[in-house]
RNA sequence: CGCGAAGUAGAGCAGCGGUAGCUCGUCGGGCUCAUAACCCGAAGGUCGGGAGUUCGAUCCUCCCCUUCGCAACCA
């Protein structure tokens, strides 16, 4: 059963600074090439995205940088959705969760449940900076720890001990914020009780999709399951988000993990306005295929709470969640504190936007970051490694395969296709042209399972095959058989146009299958070929005649160019200095006591389970 | 502590019951159409450790060790 449309979503990335590769490789590069993978064979597919632009870090971040939140998420909504734009992925719609049609679907949603009874409200007591006006988060109090004694334990575990505190626990509390004493105030807040969906959870996922989804997301999952689950709040104090639709709900918000996900209906239904379309078949019909893709942090998030969400509201569940791990750089973690990261817009700086870059450089970065993509387990990141991969795989075995047939069908076959003689096909041309048949479907079946990575290799791998078979081949010999006019010999004439025949057939038909991967190139490919667009419909991959006998091609051009050592250099110590600078600034920061920045996010696409572990800590 | 994922040639990964495989790297040779690219060949692994099930285990079971995640910032 194939489904009518499609819906593909990327995690909306969290508007409070600039995002980097393994935020790219996790969410945003897998998904763009299913989407264009989906496209190629004409299906109905909106791919949407957007900026989630709400929570406690916004206003933090505002803080940090002496600045409105308005105009931290107009900030880093434009670099986002630029840069994403730069690097080709090719979203139908990059929206914000700040748009009016986003909050009025937040606040229609969180209405459906609430007015069906399937929130339950429960009373408080919070603690309240009485300075700052504001209740605080557990990660706002600080003090001492009972177990061990630590003077800088937060309200929610202490870091020296590893125990799960409540801030109830911590003795002498003081808010991060004010540095004063925090008073216990009533709030009232509302929950979605997640511990009644356990059954429907537990069948959903382990029965339904126990054999299609990643086993890492199916081990997480059951680890919640069978964890038990708690009612979580979907309401906080604060002036930042979208206000609860309620009268008697003054000074709150939706907390930002119930509002974020809600923003790939929003972002759809933007689309939908934007395109003259309905966006309800999207949502509500059973024939469409949701797929989320994320990174392995926010799998509780879309595999759990947001099909609850979803099903109370009577909208279509994910048919599948492919959830990446994480990519480290250069042997440690990638993080943000210590500025030990490469940002999209670093990249798009050094390679993109210099002059022997261009769209070339954007498939490049792609091309690495689909093979290394942590599609089973974490990876990594070293210039190196994109230096190997660009110079020994793209270089040398795609461009150079292309590059060599293009060279010698204008060489020996008058820069045109030439004929192929089936009479003296033998087994070795056969056996090529059967290759684009397997390398096509193969190539399919890795990407309908989210396999980019196999799938991509594939198709290199095809190259390399070609690259083989022109070897045995051997045409430029064979041109040297000639007559005593200087022309080659009839028969080895034929053999050199079987051979041209089928190599500039195999460059079509790379074209086709790279095209989801690494799109530029497909259209430099194109280009070469004077051919247009439609040949890339995923329908012509592996044919063997995609190109027409006796028309005439252009001369190749270089497909991609090789990575220098002095590019790596300059890249490895650009990271250095960069974590040296972020240490010089932490120093600075400590000593003038300002560490309070140091918070966690509350987003949805970066929060991790504590609040759901511990809920008595907001109870 | 617990739960989840993972540990296979120098690196990155496949295989998941029947003589250990791929890509890159290394070494040797060949070719010369091609971006000093391409092709062939070789070296390199007691498949984290131990016990068990089996005619037979990298693959199944149990125990242990290590790494990562859940669990500051962080995807």
């Amino acid at each position: 059963m194939t489904p009518k449309r499609y819906l593909i979503t990327s995690a909306l990335p969290y508007a409070n600074g600039l995002k980097h590769l393994g935020h790219l490789a996790g969410a945003y590069l897998p998904a763009d090439t299913y989407t264009r993978f989906l496209r190629a064979r004409n299906a109905d597919v909106v791919f949407v995205c957007g900026s989630d632009e709400h929570g406690t870090a916004i206003p933090i971040q505002a803080m940090k940088e002496g600045t409105t939140s308005q105009a931290i998420i107009d900030k880093y909504h434009e670099y986002c959705k630029q840069n994403f734009k730069d690097l080709d992925i090719s979203f139908d719609i990059y929206h914000r969760t700040s748009s009016p049609v986003h909050h009025e679907t937040s606040a229609e949603f969180f209405t459906y449940l609430n007015d069906r009874k399937e929130l339950s409200v429960i009373d408080s007591e919070q603690y309240y900076d009485e300075e700052a006006s504001t209740f605080l988060a557990d990660r706002f109090i600080k003090g001492t720890c009972p177990n061990c004694g630590y003077e800088n334990a937060y309200g929610d575990q202490c870091e020296r001990c590893g125990k799960s505190l409540s801030p109830d626990e911590l003795i002498n509390p003081h808010s991060t914020l004010s540095g004063k004493p925090p008073v216990k105030k009533k709030t009232k807040h509302w929950y979605l009780p997640l511990d009644k969906h356990e059954d429907f959870l537990r069948k959903w996922i382990i029965e339904e999709h126990g054999e299609d989804w990643k086993t890492n997301v199916l081990g997480q999952c059951k680890s919640w399951i069978d964890g038990g689950l708690q009612p979580r709040a979907v309401t906080r104090d604060l002036d930042w988000g979208v206000k609860v639709p309620l009268a008697d709900a003054e000074g709150k918000v939706l907390y930002v993990w119930f509002d974020a996900p809600i923003g790939y209906i929003s972002a759809t239904k933007q689309w939908a306005i934007d395109n003259h379309k309905d966006w309800k078949p999207y949502w509500t019909d059973s024939d469409t295929k949701l797929v989320h893709f994320i990174g392995k942090d926010n799998i509780v998030f879309h595999c759990l709470i947001f099909p609850v969400m979803l099903k109370l509201h009577g909208y279509i569940l994910p048919d599948n969640v492919p959830s990446n791990e994480f990519m480290n750089l250069e042997g440690d973690k990638m993080s943000t504190s210590r500025n030990w990261k490469i940002d999209m817009q670093d990249y798009i700086d050094d390679f993109v936007k210099k002059d022997n870059g261009g769209p070339q450089a954007v498939d490049m970065l792609r091309y690495y970051l689909t093979q290394i993509a942590p599609e089973t387990k974490d990876s990594e990141f070293t210039w190196k490694g994109f230096q190997d991969a660009v110079n020994n795989e793209l270089v040398a075995v795609f461009g150079n395969y292309v590059n060599r047939t293009f060279v010698l069908m204008h060489k020996l076959c008058n820069g045109k296709v030439p004929k192929l003689h089936e009479d003296i096909m033998d087994d070795a041309d056969r056996q090529m042209q059967d290759a684009f048949r397997e390398t096509a479907t193969q190539v399919s079946d890795d990407i309908e399972h989210y396999r980019f990575r196999d799938g991509l290799f594939k198709v290199i791998d095809l190259a390399r095959k070609g690259n083989k078979y022109m070897q045995d081949k051997e045409p430029w010999i064979k041109a040297k058989k000639i007559d005593g006019f200087g022309n080659p010999l009839p028969d080895a004439q034929k053999a050199i146009d079987n051979c041209i025949h089928i190599c500039l057939q195999s460059c079509a038909n790379l074209a086709v299958m790279i095209n989801p991967y690494l799109p530029n190139t497909a259209k430099k490919l194109l280009g070469m070929m004077k051919v247009v667009d439609k040949m890339l419909e995923w329908t012509n991959a592996g044919k063997p005649k995609l190109l027409s006998v006796g028309y005439t091609l252009r001369a190749p051009e270089l497909l991609f160019r090789k990575i220098d050592d002095s590019e790596v250099a300059t890249q490895i110590s650009k990271l250095q200095k960069n974590e040296a600078r972020a240490f010089v600034e932490a120093e600075e920061n400590t000593q003038s006591g300002d560490s309070s920045i140091r918070q966690s996010a509350n987003s949805p696409m970066a929060e991790g389970q504590s609040v759901i572990r511990n809920p008595q800590s907001v109870i």
